[in-house]
RNA sequence: GUGGGUAUAGCUCAGCUGGUUAGAGCGCCAGGUUGUGGCCCUGGAGGUCGUGGGUUCAAACCCCAUUACUCACCCCA
C-alpha cells in the first residue's frame, strides 16, 4: 500500500455510502424545511475569537486551531480556527446582519471540527444537522426545536428515543442551594453521569471533588423532588415548553423531564435538550437548548435564541448497524451496455432517451464481453441493464434485464423508459 | 489530557516454544461459456511482514524506540 493516510479521526465518504447518506440528509432537511427553518451556510473556518470562550474549559480545548497562514509558523501563532459548532457562528452573523427579519429561523447542515480523541461514533470532522430560532422568546420557539427533532428522527425510521428536557437555571439555583454556586459547573457535570455511573457513582466524585457529605446529601433531596428555592420561574417555562410540544405533537411517551440533564456547552441559559436512543449505547444524537446571552457577545444587545443540533455521523453509524440504510446504493437506475463498434450508436441512443426522460442512466464506458459490463453494472449496485446486440439494433428494440431477478424482456425504447420511470 | 489494543496481499485475517520458497477466504485478472452478471470449476497476478534500531547462526515472531490507526475514560453530536 502507498503510504498514505488519513488525518486522525477523518474519512473518506466514497459513493456507494455518500449516495446512502444524501438519503439522510434529505430526509433531516425535507422536515427542516416544513418547519420553515430555511438554510444557511457559512465559512469553515472562523477568526479565533469568535470562538474561544464560549463553550467552556473543555469545549476550548477542542476548538481545532489554524496556523497563521504564511508567517508565525515556527511560533504556531492561530488567528483562525476551524468551526466548533453552528450555533457561534450562526450568533456572529446575527450580530453582523441586523436588518434579518426577527425571528429569524435557520438550518444549517455542514461539517464541524474538534481536535478530540475519535473512538465510535465520534470523528474530529462531522456533520451537524442544525436549526436554531433567533429573536423569540422562549416557549413556542424551544417547543419547535423539540418537535423538529422528534420528527426528523421519526422521518428517519427511529422509534425507540427519548427527548431529555431541562432547565440551565434550575441547575444554577440547585447549585446555590448547596451553596456551591461558584462550582455549578463541576456539580452539574457529576450529576450528569448519574444514568451512567449511578447514585453510588455520583456521590463518590462529588466527594473526590471535595463536596461535603451535607451537601450531596442536599442534592440529592433537591433532585428528588424537594422545593428548589428561586426555581419556580424555570420551572414554568419548562411546564410551558412541555405542553406546547405536546400540543406540536410530540410523543409524551418521548419526552422526558429530567433534573440532571446538564449539557457541558457554557453558553445555554434556559431549558436545555438533549436525545438518546432508549437501545443505544453511543452517547447522544441530538443536543441543544437556549441561549439568550450569546449573541449579545458579538453585538452587545441582548437577542434570545435556541436552536437544535442532530449529529449526523451518529445517526448513520446506528442506521447502518440496524440495516435501516434500504434501498440501492446506486443513484443510475440503468446500465446500458455496448455489444460491438456497429451497435454503439443504438446504445448511445438509448442512453442519451433515458437521460432526457430523467432516468439517471449509464453507459458501459471500458467495453469488453457482455457478461463482463453486466458484472460491473451488478458489482455497482445499478438495478436494470440494457442489452442492444445485433438483433435488437435491428428491430429497433432494446433488451431490459433486471438484474436482481435476471428478468429480461425485449420492448421498444419508449416502454423501457415507461417502466423505468415508474417501476421504484 | 489518561489508559488499553492493533499494524502480515486491494479487503478481512491466520502464521505454534524464533528455523530455510509467508498462507487462507473474499476481491481482482484470464479461461471453462465469441449474446448475459450472481452459483460452480481451473489457472494467474499481487507481500521491502508499518518504520528504525537491537538480540541471535537464524526474526513476521523476542527487546527498545517511533509512527499510524483504533477502543475506552474525560468530554461531546
Amino acid at each position: 500500500m502507498a503510504d498514505v493516510h488519513l488525518p486522525k479521526g477523518m474519512r473518506d465518504i466514497l459513493p456507494q455510502q455518500m449516495i446512502l447518506r444524501q438519503r439522510v440528509i434529505s430526509t433531516i432537511q425535507q422536515v427542516f424545511l416544513r418547519y420553515g427553518f430555511a438554510p444557511l451556510e457559512t465559512p469553515a473556518m472562523e477568526r479565533i475569537e469568535t470562538l474561544t470562550g464560549k463553550y467552556g474549559d473543555e469545549g476550548d480545548k477542542l476548538i481545532f486551531r489554524v496556523l497563521k497562514r504564511g508567517e508565525g509558523g515556527q511560533q504556531g501563532e492561530v488567528d483562525q480556527a476551524l468551526r466548533y459548532d453552528l450555533t457561534v457562528p450562526l450568533a456572529r452573523v446575527i450580530a453582523m446582519n441586523p436588518q434579518l427579519p426577527m425571528p429569524f429561523k435557520r438550518s444549517q447542515v455542514q461539517p464541524v471540527w474538534r481536535a478530540d480523541r475519535p473512538q465510535k461514533g465520534r470523528f474530529r470532522e462531522f456533520y451537524q444537522c442544525d436549526v436554531d430560532t433567533v429573536g423569540a422568546p422562549v416557549g413556542l420557539a424551544d417547543a419547535e426545536c423539540i418537535a423538529v427533532v422528534h420528527d426528523c428522527l421519526l422521518a428517519l425510521g427511529f422509534t425507540d428515543f427519548t427527548i431529555r428536557l431541562n432547565h440551565r437555571r434550575w441547575l444554577a439555583a440547585l447549585a446555590l442551594a448547596v451553596n456551591a454556586a461558584e462550582r455549578e459547573g463541576e456539580l452539574i457535570v457529576a450529576i450528569d453521569k448519574l444514568d451512567k455511573i449511578g447514585r453510588d457513582g455520583v456521590s463518590r466524585e462529588l466527594l473526590g471533588r471535595g463536596f461535603t457529605q451535607g451537601q450531596i446529601d442536599r442534592v440529592w433531596e433537591l433532585l428528588d423532588g424537594a422545593p428548589l428555592a428561586g426555581s419556580e420561574q424555570a420551572l414554568a417555562e419548562l411546564d410551558q415548553v412541555e405542553a406546547l410540544a405536546l400540543a406540536m405533537g410530540v410523543d409524551r411517551q418521548r419526552l422526558l423531564r429530567d433534573r440532571t440533564l446538564a449539557r457541558g456547552l457554557d453558553y445555554y441559559t434556559g431549558p436545555v435538550f438533549e436525545t438518546v436512543l432508549t437501545d443505544g449505547g453511543l452517547g447522544s444524537v441530538s443536543g441543544g437548548g437556549r441561549y439568550d446571552g450569546l449573541i449579545g457577545m458579538f453585538c452587545g444587545r441582548e437577542i434570545p435564541a435556541v436552536g437544535v443540533s442532530l449529529g449526523l455521523e451518529r445517526l448513520i453509524v446506528l442506521m447502518e448497524e440496524r440495516g435501516m440504510l434500504g434501498g440501492s446504493s446506486s443513484a443510475t437506475r440503468v446500465w446500458v451496455t455496448v455489444f460491438s463498434d456497429e451497435t454503439l450508436p443504438a446504445s448511445l441512443a438509448a442512453v442519451s432517451a433515458f437521460r432526457q426522460a430523467g432516468v439517471p442512466a449509464e453507459i458501459s464506458l471500458a467495453g469488453g464481453k457482455l457478461g463482463k459490463q453486466l458484472k460491473a453494472a451488478d458489482s455497482r449496485g445499478v438495478p436494470f441493464a440494457v442489452v442492444i446486440g445485433p438483433d435488437e439494433a435491428a428491430a429497433g428494440t432494446v433488451k431490459l434485464k433486471d438484474l436482481r431477478s435476471g428478468e429480461e424482456q425485449v420492448l421498444s425504447l419508449s416502454l423501457a423508459i415507461d417502466q423505468l420511470g415508474a417501476a421504484s
